[in-house]
Order: C-alpha cells, then structure tokens, then sequence
DNA sequence: ATTATCTATAGATCTATAGATAATGC
DNA sequence: ATTATCTATAGATCTATAGATAATGC
C-alpha cells in the first residue's frame, strides 16, 4: 500500500482523489475555523466530511498537513484584493476598491478569515514561512506604492504601513468577530451596508487631500 | 478533604489560597492566550505557575473554571475604558480619549486582548452569558449618546454602532495580529507611535464636523 | 484539626497505523 | 493490479481523582 502516491500533486490524480480530497479541505476548513487547530479533531473532519477517519489519513499525511494545505491555499486568495491594487489608477479609488474588495472577502469567506485570525493568534506557528515568502514582499511593494501616491500629493499624508492594517483590522473584524456583533446588533439589522458605509467614510475623509 | 471551601470566594481565603489562585490565574492568562482553551493543557498551566498538576485541580474546580475565572476578570478590564466615556464632555475629545485608552490596553495587555480574542473567534461559548449581560447594555448606553452628540451637531454623521466597531478593530488589531505585524514591520520602528499617529487621525477626520 | 501538597493512576480522548477486504480501471 | 475503504487497536496525551503525607494555624 503506497500511500505516497495520493499526497503527491504531480501523480496524476482519480476523479475520487480530487473529489475526496476536496471533502475532506471543505470539512476542515469548518471544524478548524470554529475549534483552532488544537481543538479540532480528526473525527469531527471525519463526521463533516462523511468519510472514515483512516481514509482521512489515506489521502493526507495527518492532521498537520491538512492544515497546512488550507493555509497554502487561503494564501493566494487572502492575498488577492491587494495584488489588485493598481499603482497606475485613481489613487483614492484603489485604496477604497481595496477596502471594499477586502470587507466583501470578511462576507464571503468568514471561515477563511477565522482560520487565518486563529493561526496569528496563536504566533503563526505554521504560516509564518508564507508570511514572510508571500505578503511580506507584496505589503512592501503596496506600501511603496502609496508613499508614491503621498509623496505626488494624490493623497493625505499618513503612514502606509499603518494604514494597511487600518484596513485589514476593519474588514475582517466582521468575520472574526461574528460572534460578538451578533448579540449586540438587534436581530435583522442591515449589517453589511452600514459597514460598507461607515468604513467609506472613514477611508475617504482620511485620505482626500 | 473538602475541596469546595478553597473555591467559594465568600469563605474567608488564607495567604497562601489568595497567593496561589493569583500564580494560577497568570499562568493560565499566558498558557490559555497562548495556545487556546482546547490548546492549553493543565501541564503547561502547572510547569508555568511552578505548581503540581494535582494542586491546581486543589485551587480550581477544574480546567474550565481557571478558563472561566480569567474571562471574567478580564471582562470588567475590558468595559471600563467605554465605560469612562462621559456624556458631559467634548464628544470628540471624549471619543479620542477613548480610542487611545483602548490602544494603551492593547499595548499594555496583549494576552488579556488574545484570551478575549480566542473566545470569541471560536463562538464565545463560555463568555456569552457576560457579553448578554454586561457588554451589550453598555453598548447600547453609549451608542445611545453618540446618537445625541451627533444629533446636537457636535459630530458629524456616522452609524455609532459601527463606530465602535471600527475602534475595537483598529486598537485590538495590534494585540490580535502582533505576529504579523512583527514579521511586516522592520525591527525597531516606533510601532506605537506611528499606529496612534494613525488611529487619531483616522477619527479626527471621520467625526469632526 | 485544617489546609496544602505529593505520588500514582483511572478513564477518556486523539492521532495514527496494521492488516484485511471491497471497488475500480486497464 | 491498483486504488479506496473498513475494522481493530496501539500508543500518546490529558483531565481528574484517590489516598497518603507534610505543613500550618489555633
């Protein structure tokens, strides 16, 4: 029984292998997003996911490396909205479409934004090689940007640095802290817009010049 | 052996009890904000506080309770800076003023902010009953007078709600993400300063009218 | 006398593997 | 023939308790 053969990607992979792995991605990202690493449990993947817990372990390496995976793969997305930013638009406009694409993620993907706040939390004890790999140099190249945009006189003056976080604190505090703003808006509230609206007034008076 | 005794509070504690309760309590705080409720192990809480495994069961009633008892210490912390908001003063000093004591407490209590964090991420399943009981009244009482400083024309016009919102996620951030941010940033820049700098702009543009 | 601490371990929970069996693809 | 799945269980880890012993306070 060479278990090897279903973990690596250049084998060519059955229709079951993708679809089983998919399932068992899907379910993890639901018990890891809600319990953290430590707190989730094979068996819970196992339950969501409909599949046995050794057949789990026949298509993943171990729980380690099921995380791993979702990580890698929340990567490229959560990185995304600021690749978009264009260095030749509308200054002001980047940075609120920035802003919006990211509050729209916070919507969209709440798990992706709570496995992502669980695994910061806790020191980043698994992503910290894509941080510095991946976001580092872009969140670099996207803070020079702006300065650009400042120094030109395009925008107010403000620390890009700063203001990025600004931004990533806003949007996914939605996501990850749900659970909170749940028991104190009352039932029904039209949540998302006023976000979307407070937040546009906060960036735009912030950075008009 | 009675055990009940050393956890009813109302019974008069010897030195030692008060003593070793608070040596719990700290290493719970680091070992819980660390790692996580499920994460955390009553090895760790032990070998942290410098006591035996069974002793900490002697002071506590069990894993939980230590969890539940930093919960709601750290609960009146976390409302006294929204509730030293005054009616009586100048809105938007009194709305910078508190901003900034919201900031000195990520700065100054980083654990107390990622415990909080951990909980509520995970679906608040332990703090619930505490945010019902004494977060949301403040919350709404203090929303209730934004609304009249903004209806009196000392603001400018936003969702109060929100407003909050924004100021938990800009100021909680830099406790939450610290990992992140420590690998975005090169060492030794002002971190805090340059995020107040920030933050007091942010909010000076957003309310004044 | 009562409070505090220690050693030893029960009992539950979890990850992971062994080894047999069933399903699928040439 | 190879891939996928199942049953059974090993081995590690964790919470909690039993029961004995040491330290402390009237």
């Amino acid at each position: 029984m060479d278990k090897t053969k279903a973990n690596l990607p250049h084998k060519k992979q059955s229709r079951i292998q993708i679809r089983n792995r998919k399932r068992i991605m899907d379910a993890a990202l639901i018990v890891f997003s809600e319990n953290g690493y430590r707190g989730a449990t094979l068996d819970q993947i196992a339950r969501e996911s409909g599949l046995s817990k050794p057949n789990i372990l026949y298509y993943f390496e171990g729980k380690q490396n099921i995380h791993l995976a979702l990580l890698s793969q929340l990567m490229a997305a959560w990185l995304a909205p600021l690749d978009a930013m264009n260095p030749e638009g509308e200054p002001l406009d980047e940075l609120l479409d920035y802003m919006q694409r990211k509050l729209a993620m916070s919507r969209e993907f709440p798990r992706e934004s709570r496995l992502f706040a669980n695994e910061i939390l806790q020191g980043a004890p698994r992503i910290t090689p894509h941080l510095q790999a991946r976001l580092k140099p872009l969140f670099e190249e996207k803070t020079r940007v702006i300065q650009i945009w400042i120094d030109q006189g395009k925008l107010a003056k403000v620390d890009p640095r700063h203001l990025i976080f600004s931004i990533w604190a806003t949007t996914q505090h939605y996501a990850d802290f749900e659970t909170q703003i749940n028991i104190l808006l009352p039932e029904g509230a039209p949540v998302g817009a006023d976000a979307a609206t407070l937040l546009h007034q906060i960036y735009t008076r912030l950075l008009k010049v």
